[in-house]
DNA sequence: CTAAAAAAGATAAAAATAGTCTTATAGGGG
DNA sequence: CCCCTATAAGACTATTTTTATCTTTTTTAG
């Protein structure tokens, strides 16, 4: 159970790939797609859900392509995740508006609670630039 | 992303209502399915399944139905959401059979395998008995 | 023998996943 | 202005998974 499907994964490839690039270089989505092994058309789709969130800014046209919206250090695995998966929802009862009518009762609820933020939490401390593995300025 | 099925949520449900009652009471599916309100043929595919796995143990015929395979305290919700979900796997690297090839360098691979330890970490400290409710002797 | 109850397997509708394809839009260069 | 390149957006499709239901078989108490 619980496992990320193929476009969560494949987003987090493309957008690592995309936080080992120079900083101001303008990346081409084919280019992408051919380093990190992802349908084109597919990773396309991904890349423009980043890019409605910020998470990456595109350019069109001639010498058009993507760049990471922010510095990789300020983009979370969770970022990712969540910008093309959705939210971390290990159960119906814990979406944040309390779908469950058992869930005041329920013994079972709070193991959910407990599950959510401690996934959320992980993938929040690991971010781009640690998974790029950018060196610092000297 | 992440979210338990609704086979996942009814088996839960399922179980741990035979947890609350008497421990050598064998309950009919039919009574269990109405009582968690559950679709009864549903809730039978359910526990087939844990009854393969000696999660509960069932009698046939006349006077048949179920009781819990071993006591509420050595029941944990790993075990029934692995029962009816199969493994927890966060991603398809961390199937215990290395299925990525890249993941000996990924940098995002650990975190899955973090990700994996915590989930099955929080539901093997839960059991049935705490779920249950059930009083100690006195 | 018979009625009750779970086991097993076949079937099926609905939803989610994993893509593909086509058209529109934007920008740069000649 | 026209053409080439590149992303944006939306329609479309195939496959798989989920969520069941139905039917037949097996078991057992009485
Ligand atoms: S775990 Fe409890 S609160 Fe959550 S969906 Fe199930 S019954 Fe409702
Ligand atoms: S996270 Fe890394 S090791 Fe795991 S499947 Fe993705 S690329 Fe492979």
């Amino acid at each position: 159970m619980m496992e990320l499907t193929r476009k969560g994964e494949y987003a987090i490839r493309g957008i690592v790939y995309l936080a080992t690039r120079p900083d101001d270089q303008v990346c081409l989505l084919s280019d992408i797609a051919a380093a990190v092994d992802v349908p084109p058309t597919f990773l396309a789709k991904i890349f423009q859900q980043f890019s409605k969130i910020g998470l990456v800014k595109s350019y069109r046209g001639t010498g058009g392509g993507f760049i990471l919206g922010r510095t990789a250090d300020k983009i979370t695995l969770l970022d990712v995740v969540e910008a093309v998966e959705g939210p971390i929802i290990p159960n119906r009862c814990v979406t944040g508006g309390d779908d469950c009518e058992r869930s005041h009762t329920c013994k079972v609820h709070p193991v959910w609670v407990s599950v959510q933020k401690q996934v959320r939490d992980i993938l929040a401390a690991v971010s781009l630039k640690e998974l790029a593995g950018k060196q610092e300025k000297p």
